[in-house]
DNA sequence: AAAAAAAAATGATATTTATCATTTTTAAAA
DNA sequence: TTTTAAAAATGATAAATATCATTTTTTTTT
């Protein structure tokens, strides 16, 4: 077994391990769409796909994190969804049958496994596998509306202090910073808000003793009032 | 063949013409699950299903409509979703076998067939009634997606206009009138913003010749206008 | 290391939207 | 039909957020 395939055969227990879509898939199956299986390099900034674009296939993430988003008129994205290790991309796309919705781009330097559409249809007829996408499909369904509601109904603040503990949630360093970096005008295409209000907010939760910075990167001191901080419980401020 | 079997054959052919879900179900296991289904009546103002509720079924809307929606803590609601006739509630909650996560209220007086779970694990082998709801929850996912990004990037005058003109896409009366009737406070609760906001836009738009009233119906007079709203296109106003 | 470019931070101000109070209109009940 | 209640409309004001300008800091390039 060379070094390439032994690469890819730890990129497939990953995706066994940590990947809902393909948990309940047989070993026979997995064996055969791993056969074909692509791995791909993407560079920090590059673009995995763009909105309207017909994929002929899906990518999962084995390193790295991408952004799922919107380019608006006025230049402003909005990210939808942070996609991480383990996840797919294109997912909606494939199954729908369409052309994308959104962009994807590497925050960082990625690497994914690309397994083209004729080898889904493998799946498709796997019952395990159609139905882990729609249980799938659902949960993201939930979460969108969920996300819908609170952009509609809390403040920049609410919203900027629950996207700070998602990300911390999504892992931090060995000194506690929260692992994914991004710069401040993606934490506002997250938030949904201009870049300003969004320094701006930041800057008042380190004086408050909420977060601290070390350079870009952003380290929760107080996870129980942020917590509050997106439940809207006021207190002296 | 008494009446109410007449009706229910009715509701059945309703659902085939109607029902993307059930489009391409085979006649054998439509006549099976159409044996147990029930109707029933809600009125105006009842509840369909809460938030956090489990579900023993799907309903097929016969006739009327139905708000999805989430009630936030300061009583706001936040409608997410109309559903109308032809159309399924509770799917997402059933196809993830969770319990729902938004309540459905009757907007109007319904009648709404309901197909109990045991029944839909008959459908659940189907291939065709799978992939249906793949795809339509794809579907979901994508408008709420966009959804979101309205909220997060578009003003209360265009989310508006926009909600205008969905819902007069979705039926006029012979006077032109949109059939849905909703009270200011249910618009605000499509647009995500407060009732009086709404309605002070709603009369500038009424004084500049975009739409008219009668009593809480309303009228679209410029449909090419509203969309440009809805696009930002600013103009002398 | 110095220069240039990009990102972050801050201030001043304008705009949008929410909130509270009040009046008017419409619908429902007696 | 009169009374009562609810919904809609309007005004005044406050709060939240965006925008533009400028400075400071960080990163990148030469």
């Amino acid at each position: 077994m060379d070094l390439k395939e032994e690469e890819e055969s730890r990129c497939e227990r990953c995706i066994i391990r940590k990947l809902n879509a393909f948990r309940n898939v047989d070993k026979e199956t997995l064996s055969k769409i791993s056969d074909v299986k692509q791995i791909k390099s993407i560079k920090k900034g590059d673009t995995v796909f763009e909105e309207g674009q017909n994929l002929d296939g899906i990518y999962c993430i084995k390193k790295g994190n991408s952004k799922l988003f919107k380019i608006s008129e006025n230049g402003t994205d909005q990210i939808v969804r942070i996609v991480s290790k383990g996840e797919l991309l294109g997912q909606r796309s494939i199954l729908a049958n369409e052309p994308t919705n959104l962009n994807a781009t590497a925050i960082n330097d990625m690497q994914v496994c690309f397994v083209p559409k004729s080898q889904l249809s493998k799946l498709h007829s796997n019952k395990n596998f159609i139905e882990e996408s729609l249980i799938h499909l659902a949960e993201e369904l939930k979460k969108s509306n969920n996300e819908t509601i609170n952009m509609a109904q809390k403040s920049v603040k609410q919203r900027l202090a629950k996207t700070l503990l998602h990300l911390d949630n999504c892992g931090c360093d060995d000194k506690g910073y929260i692992k994914l970096v991004l710069s401040r005008e993606e934490i506002s295409s997250i938030v949904g808000t201009a870049k300003e209000s969004c320094i701006r907010i930041l800057s008042l939760m380190k004086k408050n003793n909420l977060i601290s910075f070390s350079g870009k990167k952003i380290k929760l001191l107080d996870r129980e009032k942020l917590q509050r901080v997106w439940l809207y419980i006021q207190e002296n401020q």
